[in-house]
DNA sequence: ACGCGTGCCTGTTGGC
DNA sequence: TGCCAACAGGCACGCG
């Protein structure tokens, strides 16, 4: 489930692939797939890529266009299981392919960028950026982990819900999905049941640290994969096998050989160690 | 304004 | 062995 370090991994292994190349036809295999504020997507076409970059699980491929009237953002969001995979120009849509752009090189070189999405919760959303304030998403998205600091860390964390509740919400930090909340909380030693504004300043920038580490190594390592994430070229990243809670539950703790504990929180499937992460 | 429950999706897993 | 419910989970949405 691509989180913060595995779109930043498809936005890193994409680039090489797609910079500089136009886009000659788009074709759109499920509306659901299309997000409702899009411009048309056939209004990408005659634009070339120029950037990929970031923000949160955001995942945004910058174009030449100029005109008001035509898309210099497209913006996908990989949910669970969307996959954006460069391909060469005779590759064929399949089941689950969402959506296919087809790009010509400045040499008259094709190929081809896949949308693949088998749950079909992704979305496309071709926009320019004076629009992003229009969508709520984005408007309400929270700080980039990997640029906060301790203080600002400590600004977001005010309600009382559960700390791990917090961390999975895009408004307060954006990025976080529930590998690395589960990660982040057992690095720090924090229960993912204490209520946010519980954390002292030391635990604040203990989290915070541990967030950041988390971070950083599976950056590093590609991102985890688990089920169906893969990068542009449909590598798999490694950090799944450096993983200390998600998925543990039932074995023991990798510090004190304490059962990891499985609990639902907020509807999710959370692990922690009772004893490394203390209620109080 | 906030928190909670549900729907969206489909492939995989586990229990009977 | 086969069937089916539960599960995976980020986010939009509607409710109280």
């Amino acid at each position: 489930m691509p989180e913060l370090p595995e779109v930043e991994t498809v936005a890193r292994t994409l680039l090489p692939h797609i910079r500089g190349r136009s886009i000659v036809a788009v074709q759109l295999l499920r509306d659901s797939t299309l997000h409702p504020l899009s411009m048309p997507l056939t209004r990408l076409v005659g634009s070339s890529i120029i950037g990929t970059s970031r923000r949160g699980k955001l995942l945004l491929l910058q174009l030449d266009a100029t005109s008001s009237a035509r898309p210099s953002l497209l913006v996908a969001h990989l949910r669970m299981t969307g996959r954006l995979l460069h391909k060469d120009s005779c590759a064929a849509p399949h089941k689950h392919t969402r959506c296919v752009f087809a790009l010509k090189d400045p040499d008259g070189e094709g190929s081809k960028l896949f949308f693949d999405d088998t749950r079909a919760f992704g979305k496309l959303l071709a926009t320019r950026p004076e629009f992003l304030p229009q969508w709520d998403f984005w408007r309400n998205l929270g700080p980039e982990p990997l640029e906060l600091t301790p203080a600002g860390f400590a600004e977001c964390l005010k309600g009382t819900r559960p700390i791990k509740q917090a961390l999975l919400d895009q408004r307060v930090i954006a990025g976080i999905g529930n590998i690395y909340a589960d990660e982040s909380l057992f690095r720090a030693r924090i229960s993912p049941l204490r209520p946010a504004n519980s954390l002292s300043a030391a635990e604040t920038a203990r989290l915070l640290q541990a967030i950041q580490d988390v971070l950083r190594l599976s950056i590093a390592q590609c991102g985890s994969s688990i089920r169906d994430y893969q990068d542009a070229d449909g590598n798999a990243g490694a950090f799944q096998n450096s993983f200390q809670a998600y998925g543990q539950g039932g074995k023991p703790c990798k510090n004190c050989g304490t059962i990891m504990e499985k609990i639902k929180l907020g509807g999710r499937t959370t692990v922690f160690c009772p004893r490394c992460q203390k209620s109080r």
